[in-house]
RNA sequence: UGGGCCGUCGCCAAGUGGUAAGGCACCAGGUUUUGAUCCUGGCAUUCGUUGGUUCGAAUCCAGCCGGCCCAGCCA
């Protein structure tokens, strides 16, 4: 049976309304949309709101999604860029009809541009890049047309095949739409369509020196490949009359139809992908994959699951608003679906020993604990406890306030799973820092209640100091200390000194994958790791996801 | 200030002339061997603003205010 509510994105949306518009009205019957990133970069947060519009409404309406490569400016573009990108597209869920480069069309493409100049639609300019733009006009004023605006059509047949036969050098023509060099619309004033370039592509080597345009080259090959909705950021609306022009002035196969929606803006972060190759060249971040960095690669690395970030992209919504989201709700998004996957396991980051006096030295026990305290399916597992174990640092506190449930001087908390235990000396070194806690623990209490009845508020997890496996647990944090670093003069000074703080003293329980990043654990009250690509049996390293909600801290805070 | 687009709760977001969904956040309770999870309740007499049309307006019209984008041979 169907379930509506299985349906993940079946909030409307404008697009949605469009398409249902068109479906009405027998416009098409098959809904296709495309993914087109130019393999400049990697694929980050922003692009993930892109990828589930484009593949969810393909998904939805039974038809389908391409990932197009834009790649019509080879300076730019990269083999490990195009690598990276189909491999999170894929990591993300999303199956592409077909996975075409722009540059395949680079044939058809110069064919239309002929057409264009036999029309008397385009012609070659031989004007300076700065003498185009000094007659471009300005926001206010006119530009003036091209002294060889009224090449015939032979000449720029002639020039145009010239260009493109290597008979010039860079910058000393460009083909041009004839258009309106008065238009309001600065796009619309005689936009170059085809630049000489002399450089090497990924995918056509040295075919063309001559390479066409975004505005000349996105609807074509939207039209080529049959894209019914083309749907793009806010930013190309000035764009979608010149996407119109060209298609209204070429005979194509099909007639898409451009759509603007607004570009993701998250609190905190930077999507610009200038900015986010200064963070990597300048070493700011270990690489594009660095767990803090929100590209697709470092959240996976991070700990991020595929239906995290699917969710998030579903709560924030698809409108023309320019908005900002607040971390919580990716905060959210992450920490929902992770509590109903991961395996919970007891760590310590910050080790602090306890003593048990009364616990015999020579003895141990194991306990049993679930593997999940509200799924059974996960099954559980054996804990091993002895007369020293760790407990975390920050559960005890000399003189705690009396909101404080967690150990200190006289005060008895429940070890998860084992025993009470009461605090009875603390332990300094020389400087005043504490080393241990001796401590006693109640025998009747075993497996964690009492059988006088008494209350216990704290529970605090712990790791049995002889079986417990070191690790390195990295801790991260947001990048940035503002909560829009793009508006800074200079975003460097929002950066987050404790954005990473690695904790090389760390104490796991035995039971613990360390070398398979596809589980997810919850540290039980800490938060949601990850082993990471570097860890290793010899040396386990772990990568803090995302903490768990913490109302003490609130708590703490407002005290 | 030429053109384009946008203004509904702290942050998102439904709503398409019939009397303001939902999520996040926040607040107050309850359950809990994670101060987690989970559960319950609270949270816009009002939709940038002013005026108009209408029995009735967030929805239609006009003016005003505020914000974003565009002058690459980048995408």
């Amino acid at each position: 049976m169907h379930d509506p509510s299985a349906v993940a994105s079946d909030s409307s949306n404008f697009i949605r309304d469009t398409i249902d518009a068109d479906l009405a009205t027998g416009k098409m019957s098959t809904i296709i949309t495309r993914f087109p990133p130019e393999p400049n970069g990697y694929l980050h947060i922003g692009h993930a709101k892109s990828i589930c519009l484009n593949f969810g409404i393909a998904r939805d309406y039974k038809g389908y999604c391409n990932l197009r490569f834009d790649d019509t400016n080879p300076e730019k573009e990269e083999q490990e860029y195009i690598d990276s990108i189909r491999r999170d597209v894929e990591w993300l869920g999303f199956e592409w009809h077909s996975n075409p480069f722009a540059s395949d069309y680079f044939d058809q493409l110069y064919a239309w541009a002929v057409d264009l100049i036999t029309q008397g639609k385009a012609y070659v300019d031989s004007q300076s890049a700065e003498e185009i733009r000094a007659n471009r006009g300005t926001l206010t004023e006119p530009g003036n047309d091209s002294p060889y605006r009224e090449r015939s059509v032979e000449e720029n047949l002639e020039l145009f095949e010239d260009m493109k036969n290597d008979k010039y050098n860079d910058g000393e023509h460009v083909l041009r739409a004839r258009i309106d060099m008065a238009s309001p619309n600065i796009n619309m004033r005689d936009p170059v369509l085809y630049r000489i370039l002399h450089a090497t592509h990924h995918n056509t080597g040295d075919k063309w020196c001559i390479y066409p345009l975004y505005d000349f080259t996105h609807g074509l090959s939207d039209a080529i490949e049959g894209v019914t909705h083309s749907l793009c950021t806010l930013e190309f609306e000035d764009h979608r009359p010149l996407y119109d022009w060209i298609l209204d002035n070429l005979e194509t196969p099909s007639r898409p139809v451009q759509i603007e929606f607004a570009r993701l803006q998250l609190e905190y972060s930077l999507t610009s992908k200038r900015k986010l190759n200064m963070l990597v060249n300048e070493g700011q971040v270990s690489g594009w994959d660095d767990p803090r960095m929100l590209t697709i690669s470092g959240m996976r690395r991070r700990g991020f699951t595929p239906q995290s970030i699917i969710n998030f992209c579903d709560m924030i919504g698809i409108t023309k608003k320019y908005s900002t989201i607040e971390m919580g709700v990716l905060e959210t998004a992450l920490r929902d679906d992770l509590n109903t996957r991961a395996t919970r396991r007891m760590a310590v980051v910050d080790p602090l020993k306890v003593i048990i006096e009364n616990y015999p030295a020579d003895q141990e026990e194991w306990f049993n604990g679930p593997n999940h305290p509200q799924n059974p399916d996960f099954g559980s597992r054996e804990v091993p406890f002895s007369r020293e174990i760790y407990i975390e640092r920050d559960d005890f506190m000399e003189d705690a306030p009396k909101k404080f449930f967690r150990l200190s001087p006289g005060r008895e908390v429940r070890l998860r799973f084992a025993y009470y235990i009461t605090c009875k000396e603390v332990i300094k070194n020389a400087a005043g820092k504490i080393e241990s806690l001796i401590c006693t623990y109640d025998p009747e209490s075993r497996g964690g209640s009492s059988p006088d009845g008494r209350k216990v508020r704290g529970t605090i997890h712990w790791v049995s100091a002889r079986h417990a496996v070191d690790a390195q647990v990295n801790l991260y944090d947001r990048l940035f200390t503002s909560p829009n670093p793009g508006a800074a003069a200079d975003f460097h000074q929002a950066l987050n000194p404790d954005s990473h703080i690695v904790m090389d003293n760390a104490k796991l329980e035995p039971a613990i994958e360390l070398t398979d990043n596809s589980i997810a654990y919850q540290f039980e009250r800490l938060g949601y790791f990850i082993s990471d690509y570097d860890s290793s049996n010899d040396n386990p390293v772990f990568n803090r996801t995302m903490t768990l909600r913490d109302s003490w801290a609130k708590i703490e805070q407002s005290q």
